[in-house]
DNA sequence: CAGTATCCTCGCAGATACTG
DNA sequence: CAGTATCTGCGAGGATACTG
């Protein structure tokens, strides 16, 4: 499918994956704390992992030269999934807790929690949905 | 698992349900639409649309009142999701497709490109990646 | 610790046929 | 058109045991 929806759930698009890179993005590098915090199988684990690092969304690196001891660090490529990430915990947040979650996402200095995320038009106006359109052809987002 | 991320992947972390969701945004509404469009099968769209429904992101309506023909329709929930799908878009345009996508959000006005997400704290200054924090526990973002 | 290597199962997706 | 109903397979995911 020549769509970038389908595109980029073909790389993040499963459920463990984006759990993995959720605790890649706090902080968790070895291979047995992704396993403990996920709860997922270890050959599942190794395949998911595999793949991130295929993709170019992590990299495998030794921590010391000759010790078989590895991290799991996040690319740019991964790094810039944090947008994705931030919509979903805020879309959590508000639908599933009610605005209550368990999760928050703070600036470092301030300690306040961030804002929602907003679209906007290239001059910085906010856009609503309605003022959005996708193109080419206006209801024509998919496929091939 | 007590975890937004993970909660939010239970209503629309399925394949199908995001491609469904990103049909939804661009106007289809008819279930032979949607089943046209995203190529599933028909039992299992039926499931989609039913756990959608279920889950309050979209609602099921009679086009007339005594006609067997439905819409179905996002609601306010559902409509939320937008930043998600934007945010799912505009990292497949840049990392799958290098910035040269098949897909582009325009502001409906002026016809231009709309601009990437960005994370913002409570007074609106852009968030870099580093100055953010999750929050309870630096690395306890998870579960229980 | 950081994985491989197997085995096993069960549930989801697909295909097809049918209905109001 | 907008679905239900049924069958069937296969393959992802889990459990467990083993290894450098």
């Amino acid at each position: 499918m020549n769509c970038p929806v389908a595109q980029t759930l073909e790389q993040i698009g499963d459920w463990w994956t984006l759990l993995i890179i959720r605790d890649a993005l706090n902080g968790v590098k070895t291979f047995t704390e992704f396993q403990e915090r996920t709860g997922i199988a270890k050959n599942i684990l190794t395949e998911r992992l595999g793949t991130l690092v295929e993709n170019g969304i992590m990299v495998r690196e030794k921590t010391r030269p000759e010790v078989n001891r590895y991290h799991y660090r996040l690319t740019a490529k991964g790094e810039a999934l944090l947008p994705i990430l931030i919509a979903i915990i805020q879309w959590g947040d508000q639908w599933v807790y009610g605005g209550e979650g368990p999760l928050r996402i703070v600036d470092a200095k301030s300690k306040e929690t961030i804002r929602p995320l907003t679209i906007q038009a290239a001059d910085g106006r906010p856009l609503s949905r309605a003022e959005l359109r996708f193109h080419p052809g206006s209801a024509a987002t998919t496929t091939a």
